[in-house]
RNA sequence: GGAGAGAUGGCUGAGUGGUCGAUAGCGGCGGUCUUGAAAACCGUUGAACGGCAACGUUCCGGGGGUUCGAAUCCCUCUCUCUCCGCCA
């Protein structure tokens, strides 16, 4: 969430950024907010004094008890009652509001940085950048959903027997492809200094909340009620948590995870052409990497991880294009983010396999994610960052439908020592 | 699932109603000594909020209560550990 201090002292920064996004109410949110902090510091501050007073008052009538002086503590207690009473007041008032701001702040998102562009939606981000090249494909090209069927991949029907819609069953050479493009993502997530965590796929409520998908994307996640535990919508909420509530030092920065785990999203609300095939599901594999860095630093290491997903793409011979996603298309918790997108020659349209964003210092904050400086040993809040490197059902979908030809589907050389096949056919 | 124990500062671990934000050890930082390092010795070392500052307030798992005063007493919740049972 953002900080006080960001909304009193860049008020206007701050709303005009809320503006960008097309957060409604943006200008009265804040102004809210503004409020309550100077109702809340007004209380403290009374009840500071009246504290302060109370604990002198206390230690008197504990030394008047010492020396035997009953009556004078007697007397001194009989002060106490006022005092402890408007205290009790002064802290209702103030932990009152300061409920009410963290309530407030948990439902305003984060303010994009300058370079975003300006936007409504997908048709206002910004193409900065175009790759790879498209493949020719064979007369009348098949869809990945039919290719899976013809060389026997992938099972929707079964997952549907199985589970529901949006669980596939991959099999054979589908199932092995899965494990390859993992070993082969997470290879090249190490060989660019990131670590690998394997995390727990269930989180708490907590968690939730630490990384914003609580309480903005309630509905998205899987809800486990007995035990109040969500399944995580992606590496992301556990490997971010890693580090709330921790202060870390200055030269461990950046840090630099990266973790492979399965990903649950409800995905209430889609529907249509959308859904169709590996587009979207409900479970599936991708491949996260998340920092940690300074503020200083943290553009850097946001371009680092643009250029390591571009490799990645690059090594799979796909065609892709970057986009910088305009203010009201971006995530709630971003402050920028671009998507990756490859094109699907059967589909005949761009498919989002990464988003790669920086969260500034807003997960942060809710993280209690913060750093102590080298130079003077200041304590700041940290920024975060994540991208998927990759997810895996669409890059499957792109290279199932790019690479098929009249003998079968031809993996790309940088796969085959992952697949130890060569062909699908 | 049954029984028991526990939750204190970066870590270990004292503290059972009154200068306790908290003894001590380890670790960290600074210094003395040293060509350098180690050892030894000395000093220092939590966070949040308010305040220009001096300083004040809050925090000993969370919440509530008793009291003039709570790390310490009471209630409650959560979590962790040990033993037994079950089990990949």
């Amino acid at each position: 969430m953002l900080t006080l201090k960001q909304i009193t002292e860049q008020t206007d920064k701050v709303i005009a950024g809320l503006n960008k996004k097309h957060f409604n109410g943006a200008k009265e949110a804040i102004e809210q907010v503004i409020n309550l902090d100077k109702t809340r510091r007004a209380a403290q501050k009374q009840k500071d004094a009246l504290a302060a007073e109370m604990n002198k008052l206390s230690k008197q009538i504990g030394a008047y008890f010492k020396e035997g002086n009953k009556e004078a503590a007697e007397a001194a207690k009989a002060q106490t009652a006022d005092l402890k009473e408007n205290i009790r007041q002064l802290d209702e008032q103030m932990t009152n509001a300061e409920q009410q701001i963290h309530d407030l702040l948990l439902t305003i998102p984060n303010i994009p940085y300058d370079l975003v562009p300006e936007g409504t939606g997908a048709e206002d981000n910004l193409v900065v950048k175009m790759g790879g090249e498209q493949t020719k494909l064979p007369e009348n090209p098949l869809p990945h959903w039919e290719l899976a069927k013809k060389y026997d991949l992938i099972d929707f029907d079964l997952g549907v027997k199985i589970t529901g819609a949006g669980f596939p069953v991959y099999k054979g050479k589908g199932a092995k492809l899965q494990r390859a493009l993992i070993n082969f993502f997470l290879d090249r997530a190490q060989e660019a200094g990131y670590r690998e965590i394997m995390p727990p796929t269930v989180v708490n409520a907590a968690s939730g909340y630490g990384t914003g998908q609580l309480p903005d994307k309630e509905g998205q996640m899987y809800h486990c009620e007995v035990d109040d535990l969500y399944l995580i919508p992606t590496a992301e909420v556990p490997v971010t948590n890693i580090y709330r509530d921790v202060i870390l030092d200055e030269a461990q920065l950046p840090i630099k995870n990266c973790a492979y785990t399965e990903c649950f999203r409800r995905e209430a609300g889609s529907y249509g052409k959308d859904v169709r095939g590996l587009n979207r599901l409900h479970e599936f594999s991708k491949v996260e990497i998340v920092r940690i860095d300074t503020p200083e630093h943290s553009q850097q290491s946001h371009d680092e991880m643009l250029a390591h997903v571009e490799s990645l793409l690059v090594a799979l011979e796909l065609p892709y294009r970057i986009l910088r996603l305009c203010g009201g298309d971006m995530s709630f918790t971003a402050a920028i983010c671009y998507d990756f997108e490859v094109y699907s020659e059967a589909q005949q349209r761009w498919l989002e396999v990464s988003s790669v964003s920086n969260f500034d210092t807003y997960q942060a904050n809710r993280l209690k994610c913060r750093y102590r400086t080298d130079e003077d040993k200041q304590i700041r809040l940290c920024h975060t960052l994540n991208g998927s490197a990759l997810a895996l059902p669409r890059i499957v979908a792109a290279l199932l439908e790019n690479n098929q030809t009249e003998r079968g589907i031809h993996i790309p050389a940088a796969l085959q020592p992952y697949t130890g096949f060569e062909w699908i056919d």
